[in-house]
DNA sequence: TATATTGATATCAAATTCCGATATCGATAT
DNA sequence: ATATCGATATCGGAATTTGATATCAATATA
């Protein structure tokens, strides 16, 4: 189960996966997509690469470029604004969570 | 904090919240904007309405028309399908919770 | 009888986002 | 030269989001 009817309701899960990641170490798009694939989401480079321009262009990520063996990577980093958000964020999916178990 | 830089975040949080308030008894649009506000959640009508359109069209919900003093109501209340995809929420909510809190 | 009010839903057009497909990039290997 | 490899970028069509505005049906009021 994970298809196109409902993957809406959880693109802002992918989007704080990648705030919280990139608040631990810098992260890069082909490695962030395996990551997801094994927490389940299934998301194209299509929808990714921009998702992390945005995050990028609205101050919630630094972009360092790292040549790695000829490759070039661009390794994304929390800014003190994303980690506001991701503060945020953890606030509402515990209460969310809470609610979804209330009786 | 809540504003248009990042409510593309949490507007799965909000589908998540219709469907489990309409797996707990009937809701409908007015009434539930109200919910959302206590919990923290701003939308408007032009964003919350078309939410339930598709959510019905989908099949997760389904509408009944009430007729409370005049004034017309649509209460929707969830489907089997609903269900499945509020359970699917309800675990990879749980899960995102849990990795926020590793250290 | 008209019309204002009230609680509610519907819809519009512009902007943004999503998406799969396809292109591109830079270095190394053949 | 060109094929391959690991990676990022972008295209155009579709879908979603948004604030503003319209509408609806009954009742209250003038």
């Amino acid at each position: 189960m994970e298809d196109q009817t409902f993957r809406d309701f959880f693109l802002g899960f992918i989007k704080i996966h990648i705030l919280y990641h990139a608040s631990r170490e810098p992260v890069y798009g082909q490695e962030f997509a395996d990551e997801l694939r094994r927490h389940g989401y299934t998301v194209s480079f299509g929808t990714l690469y921009p998702i992390f321009h945005r995050l990028q262009q609205k101050g919630f990520l630094i972009v360092t470029h790292k040549n790695i063996k000829g490759k070039i990577r661009k390794y994304y980093t929390i800014t003190r604004e994303g980690k506001k958000i991701l503060k945020e964020a953890k606030r509402k999916a515990a209460e969310l969570v809470d609610e979804l178990h209330e009786n």
